[in-house]
Formats: C-alpha cells, sequence, structure tokens
RNA sequence: GCCCUGGUAGUGUAGCGGCCUAUCAUGAAGCCCUGUCGAGGCUUCGACUCGGAUUCGAAUUCCGACCAGGGCGCCA
C-alpha cells in the first residue's frame, strides 16, 4: 500500500481512518502480547499498537507478528492500521500523535537496518557519541530530531531571505565555482585543468568580482546562497566550505545597504519567530568598540566596559606604565562592579586572570580593590593619594569593586583585554542566554599597516571604497560589519568604481603596475566601461543559523561539513586519485609515499 | 607551524601504581511478560589508541607517535 499519512499528523479528528505509515522504527516494546513500536520519520513519531485480540477476523495475526520479529531497531517498515483512541489514561502529552495510535492490520519490512552504532532517540543531554562517530555515521546522526529540526530552520531561513531579495526586486544569479586564482587573501582550493596541463582553476574565496561586474552589466540588484571555499584552518565557526547570502546593489549609500539587511533579517524574524525585530540596528564606530570592548565584533549585551585611563595614570611613578606610555602605547582599566564581581572574584581568582592575561598576550595584569574607600593592592604605593582618586573617580569606584588594568600598545591590548573581558563574563555568568542584539560595526579605517613589515594591507579588502584622500594620515572606508552576540555575521561595503581610484588602492597596496594588470587587469579594465557606483554585502548563513539555534559550532547547521583537519569523515574526502588520472593531469605529486624511483622513470621518459 | 584538553566494550562512562580476571548504564543476542512510550525482569556477549621507557608490578607515571576537539598564527 502506498503511505497515506507521514508520522507527525494523525490526529483525534482521524479516528478510525485505515491509513498506511512508512517510517523508522525508533524504539519497539513487547509486552507478550500487546506490542508498540514508536514509528519515526522526519515529521513525528506515531505509536503502532499490535494487538491480537482487538484484531478484526480473519487477520493473519501470525504472520504479522512474525513480520514485526523482523523489524529491528532503525529498519525501515510499512504499516497499514487503523487509527484508534489510546487507552484511557495512556496519552502521552509531549507527543502531538500521542493521543492516538495506529492498531496494526499488516505490516512489510521495506529494508532491514544494522544495528545503529549509536543512540537515535531523543534523549537527556551529554549521551550523543564523540563527533567523529557522529560524522563517520553523518545519515544516521542527520536522522535525530535535533539535527531535523537544524536542516528545518536552515532551510526556512533561507527560504525567507530569498523571497524578500525576490520582493525587492533582486535577480537570484550564479558566478562561476570555477574561477582564477587570486594572489591576496585566503589560500585557494585548486582545480587542475586537463584541457591545459598545468593550468589550474580556483574555487571562490567569495564571488566578490564577479558580482561587481554584474553591477556593470546594469542587473542592479543581485543576490546568490553562494558556497564559498578556503583552504585555511578551521575553526568552531570556520569551515572550508561555506555558505554565504552575497548581495550587490547599484546605485546605493551605505544606509540604503544596511536598510535592506534589516529589512531582511526583521523578515527572516517575523517568519520564523513570529515577532517584529527591532530596527534599525545600533552602530558603534570601530575605534569605540575596540577601546570601550577590546574586540572588532563585540558582545555588548553585557557590561565591564574599558575605561582609558592613559590621561589619569600618565604622571604616576610607575615604570612599567612609564615604559608603555613613553612608547605611546595606552593604559585601561575595567571595573569589575562588587555587586556582580567583588565577592566571586577572590585572590585566587585574580592571579587566575592574571595567567590568562599573559596567555592572550598581555604583559601582565594590574589589579585594585576598593577597601574602605581606598584602592589596594601590591602596587599602590606606585600611584599617588591624587592618581588613586583619579582612577576612583575615571573608574566610578564604590566599595567593594574590583579594578583590573591592562596597558601597552592599542591595538593588541585592547584585543587581549577583549579576550579577558569575555572570559570573566564567562567564568561570572553574566552572558545572557535567550538575547539576541544584531549591530553595524562601522567608521572602519581603509588600511592597516603591518607592524612587522610597514607594509599596508586592506583593512576589510582593496575593492573598498575610501573615504577620502589616500594621501591623508587616516584613510576611512566605506564598509562595515553586521555583528551579533559577538559574533561577526558579514561584512558589507561600497566599492570603488572608478578606474584611477581602484589602482591607486593597489598601489597604495604595494602593487606595481605591471602586477595590477596581471592580476587584476581585466577587473580594472571592467571599471572603465562605465561601472555605477555600487556595494554589497554578504552574510555567513552557516553563523546566522548556528547563533540563532544557541549552537557551539556551525558543523551543527551543516548536513556533512568537514572536521578539524578539512576532512570529511563520511566520504573519506580528501583522498588520493589513481595514478591514470594524475598522468591524464600531468601532475607529479611530491606528498606521502612519492619515491624516487617512479621520479627516474619519468625522467627516462622525457 | 605552535599551545591547551581528551582518547577504557558498538555508544556514554568509573577506575588514575598491586584491591582490575576493569565499574555502571546503554546496546546486541536469547528467554519471560497483554497498555507501554528511553517499557520492565532474567541470562549471555563485548573495551584499557599505538610504540618505547620507569617499576618486582602500568589502564594508571614518563617520552614519542597517531586520532578527536578548542585556541594562537592564518582567514585581504
Amino acid at each position: 500500500m502506498r503511505r497515506t499519512n507521514t508520522c507527525g499528523d494523525l490526529r483525534a479528528e482521524d479516528l478510525g481512518k485505515k491509513v498506511c505509515l512508512q517510517g523508522w522504527v525508533r524504539f519497539s516494546r513487547d509486552h507478550g502480547g500487546v506490542a508498540f513500536i514508536d514509528l519515526a520519520d522526519r515529521y513525528g513519531i506515531t505509536q503502532i499498537v499490535f494487538d491480537p485480540e482487538d484484531l478484526p477476523e480473519g487477520t493473519d495475526i501470525a504472520r504479522i507478528s512474525d513480520t514485526m520479529r523482523t523489524f529491528t531497531r532503525e529498519s525501515v517498515v510499512s504499516i497499514d492500521g487503523v487509527v484508534r483512541k489510546r487507552v484511557e489514561g495512556t496519552e502521552d502529552g509531549r507527543n502531538p500523535t500521542g493521543e492516538i495510535e495506529v492498531l496494526i492490520t499488516d505490516a512489510e519490512l521495506l529494508n532491514r537496518s544494522a544495528a545503529p552504532p549509536f543512540e537515535l532517540g531523543d534523549q537527556k543531554e551529554g549521551v550523543l557519541p564523540n563527533e567523529d562517530v557522529r560524522m563517520k555515521y553523518r545519515y544516521l546522526d542527520l536522522r535525530r530530531t535535533e539535527m531535523i529540526q537544524a536542516m528545518e530552520f536552515r532551510s526556512r531561513l533561507v527560504h525567507l531571505a530569498r523571497q524578500y531579495l525576490d520582493q525587492n526586486g533582486f535577480l537570484e544569479i550564479e558566478t562561476p565555482i570555477l574561477g582564477r586564482s587570486t594572489p591576496e587573501g585566503a589560500r585557494d582550493y585548486v582545480v587542475p585543468s586537463r584541457v591545459h596541463p598545468g593550468m589550474f582553476y580556483a574555487l571562490p574565496q567569495s564571488p566578490q568580482q564577479f558580482k561587481q561586474m554584474l553591477m556593470v552589466a546594469s542587473m542592479d540588484r543581485y543576490y546568490q546562497v553562494a558556497r564559498c571555499f578556503r583552504d585555511e584552518d578551521s575553526r568552531k565557526d570556520r569551515q572550508p566550505e561555506f555558505t554565504q547570502l552575497d548581495l550587490e546593489m547599484s546605485f546605493v549609500d551605505m544606509e540604503d545597504l544596511q536598510e535592506m539587511m534589516e529589512g531582511m533579517v526583521s523578515h527572516i524574524w517575523k517568519g520564523i519567530y513570529g515577532k517584529d525585530l527591532q530596527t534599525p540596528f545600533p552602530h558603534i564606530a570601530y575605534r569605540d568598540a575596540m577601546e570601550r570592548f577590546g574586540s572588532d565584533k563585540p558582545d555588548m549585551r553585557y557590561g565591564l566596559e574599558f575605561v582609558k585611563l592613559t590621561d589619569v595614570v600618565r604622571d604616576a611613578p610607575y615604570k612599567i606604565f612609564q615604559n608603555i606610555l613613553a612608547e605611546g602605547g595606552i593604559v585601561a582599566g575595567m571595573n569589575l562592579k562588587a555587586d556582580i564581581a567583588g565577592d566571586k572574584v577572590g585572590r585566587n581568582d585574580v592571579d587566575r586572570y592574571i595567567n590568562y592575561a599573559k596567555k592572550v598576550g598581555l604583559g601582565g595584569l594590574t589589579w585594585m580593590r576598593c577597601v574602605n574607600g581606598q584602592l589596594e593592592s601590591n602596587i599602590v604605593k606606585y600611584f599617588t593619594p591624587e592618581i588613586l582618586e583619579n582612577i576612583k573617580t575615571a573608574m566610578g569606584v564604590e566599595e567593594g569593586d574590583l579594578l583590573f588594568i591592562v596597558a601597552g600598545p592599542w591595538k593588541a591590548t585592547y584585543e587581549s583585554a577583549g579576550f579577558l573581558r569575555k572570559k570573566i563574563a564567562e567564568d561570572l555568568g553574566i552572558v545572557p542566554e535567550d538575547e539576541f542584539q544584531f549591530f553595524w560595526m562601522d567608521q572602519c579605517p581603509m588600511f592597516e599597516i603591518d607592524p612587522v613589515s610597514g607594509k599596508y594591507d586592506a583593512f576589510h579588502h582593496p575593492f573598498v571604497l575610501p573615504q577620502n584622500d589616500l594621501d591623508d594620515e587616516y584613510v576611512g572606508g566605506a564598509c562595515f560589519d553586521l555583528c551579533l552576540n559577538g559574533n561577526e555575521l558579514g561584512s558589507g561595503s561600497l566599492r570603488i568604481h572608478n578606474v584611477d581610484m581602484q589602482k591607486a588602492v593597489f598601489r597604495k597596496l604595494g602593487m606595481d603596475d605591471e602586477r595590477i594588470e596581471r592580476s587584476f587587469g581585466y577587473f580594472v579594465e571592467m571599471l572603465s566601461y562605465g561601472a555605477p557606483p555600487h556595494g554589497g554585502i554578504a552574510i555567513g548563513i552557516d553563523r546566522l543559523c548556528a547563533i540563532l539555534l544557541g549552537k557551539d559550532t556551525i558543523r551543527e547547521v551543516i548536513a556533512f561539513p568537514k572536521n578539524k583537519r578539512a576532512m570529511s569523515l563520511l566520504d573519506g574526502s580528501p583522498s588520493k586519485i589513481d595514478d591514470d588520472k594524475l598522468e591524464e593531469l600531468q601532475i607529479i605529486s611530491l606528498a606521502g609515499d612519492f619515491d624516487l624511483g617512479d621520479f627516474d622513470e619519468i625522467e627516462e621518459i622525457e
């Protein structure tokens, strides 16, 4: 018989219906006479009951019973039966189908399952196997309710994004997966060309250049759910291949782009949670984000802000600070207020944080505690009473407060202090769990100067429109990041549409004209054919889904992710390929079991 | 390239120099059971990642490798 219903949709209204359900045997309970099966599919679980005393005349009870004996856990089976009410008092309120059950009248084993390597049923926390086991049997892992829900959530989210962009006149256009390797940025994944031996395509790190070309091509509004590839080491929020919602618009300013994104996120929000999301999102300038929170993607859902103390302690006869200030460094403090931290952070904890501070790159960590109205610590003797008073005022110190003070070069010190802030907040448990705070981080610089080489690097990328003259001491870039709860979801910018400006930026980044022509010639030329003012943004779908679902890693929202070492335990990729394939591509591998014997042979052929 | 954490039956764990012929749960196999729902009861099966070293004795200590995860670098 053909399936009439899924395992999620029968209710009390369906009483008496003849149905056919097909699904997986999640649990079975044989009571000797009556027996139960929890039949599961993507939509839910329905209880099947084998009740020999209640079966209609002429039913082949032995046949059903024998068939059911072949049903191992996770086997796929087909069940014919009649919907009936459960026995009074045995309804299951946790299950939407819990009022009814299907009285089995016929059964068929569609395909037997071997004993699954781990438990697939919904159960208490902490009994999942190691991730490598889940990855090896991902097709079973995905059978779990939690994974089904993650896939449903992601599908819904992407659908809503498409719906919104479509309503706003965007064209969904696919850009090439096989492209040209670019010298800048992340390492490319590379694909050899058979037709052109010795030549390679590269998989895109992002559709950046193609989407700009689409603007020049007058497409005006483009988007794509774009797979991107980066051959860099992974993290819990970084995979070798990941998905970006990528879009580009012509004749817009930064506000237009941000409003479009706010509209899209709100649309998603409404569609998923049924609630309105507060827009516009707040903004924070890059410099403020760094100086107040020690991060360019700060989690602002909790306090522990830094206060600049550089001027307050400038005249303190404390050698460590004096040396740092002489080199142009900064001093900043964080006040752990008595009510949230004062009592919970004892002397041992302070030592622990000093060690942690050193681990994350700070030279050290100065602390002071306000006891009986006075700042106390091992180093207060190096500060005059007046300076101590000024610190108290600047930091708003009250009785019992604990101060942590960091010092050093601007960027490195704030970055490290940001790690410390996060660690303290997590230790104190003051990070809100179910609060989602979107915001824009903007007013970024166009360039960063590498402290080692002294070379200019693009802060975002070299296609960002500079906000002022490139010869000015500070050059701003028309770029911004969308952040959520301490994570970067994506970044956007207005792009350069003028040939000369684009060349000038490349030169500022240390490329000579020959290099610009070789690497970006086609791109620069494109700008000379009436490139409109344009800009765009790309946001990470994996990260957005993971954060909204409260997952620790984006692997939980990707059907078939790679592991930490960029391998798939499921299909065993990457893998060696056959020698004849290599030969066809005219490629010799120097890795692994390469041996000189083979090499001699090849030389002889030549 | 570097740092940190971990590796015990199919799965999750306890044990952390001799009480280990290694705990418990789950699972698998078999039997019993007519209202369960992660059913229950009984029986059985099944493991110390690998290689060195220390020691009378190593799952346990040390060194190295491998594997997994987290982080730094890297990710314009």
